[in-house]
DNA sequence: CGTTTAATTGACATTATTCAACCCGGGTGG
DNA sequence: CCACCCGGGTTGAATAATGTCAATTAAACG
């Protein structure tokens, strides 16, 4: 076990949780991770990681704080692609493309890891651990991003809140950071607004069924889950696409 | 140059022209293909290539025809994630992962080249090349599925019809399968609705403004891209997440 | 030809958006 | 201590976008 109260310590151990499935790589990851990690780095609240379009040969590992990866359109829209929780690995594309089109922004204080990676070649020929977990990450973005297409084409407004809830819980428990039946997080409805693909309005409504119903209750800062059964039956939630174990 | 006649070597060779940006690679992986290419297999029109759930460790190559990736939900909706064509490469998850909730169709007859390879660590440490392949593949996807979820969250029925039409010229002249302006494709509207996440007379009605403007003209089984600026436009398309080159 | 599949059209219902107010709690400065 | 402001949050009414249903047309095929 690689537990000590080391930051990259407890970062490194919460990805290495998530990738059980490469068994044989999961400690090569790590010691790859290690012998790569450089700085520790801070960002502020609601300030940009990554600036659309910059190139850049590093990876962060992020360590505590939420992270939006977004676009905004022209029309002054914004949807929200992903967010990024401790444990999960911001950048892997940029080893891979030139750019990238998406913004990341903190949504909280975030602290991060910088790790250092070769590009191209080197990286797959020299660490086979880290270019797994490259892969691995892309792999498990992939599948949420799919699950999301599904949520965003074909589900309704109340589908699409109960669907994320019940996603948002499931992340937050692989990662320890669920207490009983409530999720501590930062968003506002404006946030959930842009993540679903509905407007803000909609969104209050949206709880205001739910509260309705005793299944789900928003607060600022938190949300108690009262019915979770209720919530997968409402989207058909399945939390085997977001390979957690 | 890896340029014959043999099928193998036209499908790697699409393959290989994607990934011009692993420069180091790209021989690499197509060696590490032919080494571990088996089987070419032909599925015929609308059979399904992958029942969801099913545990594999072969990677398919595919060399002609279309296939649907797709979720079907319990009220009967369905939704397209994604499709791939010639020199895109299906089932890489399943390396990675015990089972994929998603379900991969032929939606014309397809043949794909069946590739063996090993699963977890020895992927990784022994062909440094296809692991770049499989990385690449899902980045790129990774990137696709992100503007997909723009579109199905953030534009109206014109601007998601307008930007997949723009990602479909994009993707086919990638691979050589445009002829002028006219996109061919096995697509009816019904895909055309899975695809955007609207209903079938939606996309009709949608197409029909299209045309009243001259800016695009559907006939079955192609379309006539009159005004490809406006299509543009209109969607506010930008190739570059498509990593072509 | 009849049959089938896909495309098209119109009338209507539903869902979600927009606009405009109002509320409410937590600062902040007088 | 109070008045004010500000960022959410909440609510209702009007409007726009999209979906559903039902019927018709068109093309494709044996």
């Amino acid at each position: 076990m690689y537990r000590t109260d080391s930051p990259i310590d407890k970062a490194a151990e919460l990805l290495r949780r998530k990738m059980t499935a490469l068994n044989g790589l999961a400690d090569v990851l790590v010691r790859d991770v290690k012998a790569l990690a450089r700085d520790r780095v801070e960002i502020s609240a609601n300030r940009p990681i990554v600036k659309e379009n910059e190139r850049r040969s590093q990876l962060y590992l992020v360590e505590s704080g939420w992270v939006f990866r977004s676009r905004g359109l022209a029309s002054g829209r914004r949807q929200i692609v992903n967010y990024a929780l401790p444990g999960d690995i911001l950048c892997a594309d940029s080893l891979l493309f030139k750019a990238s089109s998406f913004d990341l922004t903190a949504r909280t204080a975030v602290s991060v890891i910088q790790i250092e990676a070769p590009q191209g070649p080197e990286l797959f020929e020299r660490h086979p651990g880290l270019a797994a977990a490259i892969a691995w990450t892309m792999g498990q973005e992939d599948s949420i991003l799919a699950e999301r297409v599904v949520s965003l084409g074909r589900r309704d407004s109340l589908e699409k809140l109960s669907h994320a809830l019940c996603e948002l819980e499931a992340r937050l428990s692989a990662i320890g950071l669920m207490r009983g039946k409530t999720i501590e997080l930062p968003l506002n409805q404006e946030d959930f607004a842009d993540i679903l693909g509905i407007s803000v309005i909609h969104v209050n409504r949206t709880f205001r069924r739910l509260s309705e119903e005793k299944i789900a209750e928003y607060r600022k800062g938190a949300i108690d889950l009262l019915d979770r059964g209720r919530l997968a039956e409402i989207s058909g939630f399945d939390p085997a696409y977001l390979h957690l174990g």
